[in-house]
DNA sequence: TGCACGATGAAC
DNA sequence: TTCATCGTGCAC
């Protein structure tokens, strides 16, 4: 299967965020493999922007974030739900794309509208962090169908911490799909 | 070493 | 609207 080439993440986050819309992320087991057409994605572009971790610095945490692109930046959150990004742009920059919903493709059980429910019906947690998405293992697929897709812009979800950057509409999902979080 | 607080989801 | 639950970052 085709993988996403490391020059798609090495560009403009925002640009990322929306033809990651459509996309297939797959996750290859031991035995299975699971996959979900990605339908709605957050756009955190860097150390600037309030809501992003990388806000902090590099940290140990935020190590894969200011790494290079094409990898997953994958981490814990409220002690209990998994988050899965994948880090955008040069090595540095500090942005990555969090998966907000995919929609069912192939042996996906379960509610996959959340990021943490994304992570759940995908199997994807902390030990993942850091993987290079052009392995075997974890990777984004090309679109095998070229419907055009209607882009819908919004607010980032729980981030309202963040001041202004708060209501940059850097939130992107696929209009009127089913699966999106909070349409 | 301690503590406040989440890029959430589910229950009430 | 409330709460579970624990890793992370930062104050002390």
């Amino acid at each position: 299967m085709d993988k996403l080439p490391r020059r798609f993440y090495e560009r403009d986050t925002e640009q990322v965020a929306r033809e990651l819309l459509g996309q297939w992320i797959v996750h290859q087991t031991g035995d299975r493999r699971l996959i979900g057409r990605i339908v709605e994605t957050e756009a955190y572009l860097g150390p600037h922007d309030l809501a992003a971790h990388s806000s902090k610095g590099v940290t140990s945490r935020t190590r894969i974030m200011f790494g290079p692109p094409g990898h997953a930046y994958v981490y814990l959150i409220y002690g209990q739900h998994h988050c899965m990004n994948v880090v955008t742009e040069r090595e540095g920059n500090g942005a990555a794309v969090l998966l907000r919903a995919v929609e069912p493709v192939e042996n996906l059980a379960g509610r996959t509208c959340g990021p943490g429910l994304l992570c759940q019906a995908l199997a994807i947690d902390r030990r993942l962090n850091g993987l290079d998405l052009l392995g075997e293992e974890l990777f984004l697929a090309p679109a095998p169908d070229s419907t055009p897709i209607r882009v819908v812009e919004r607010a980032r979800i729980g981030v309202e911490y963040a001041k202004h950057w708060a209501r940059r509409k850097l939130r992107f999902y696929i209009r009127d799909n089913p699966f999106v979080s909070r349409p």
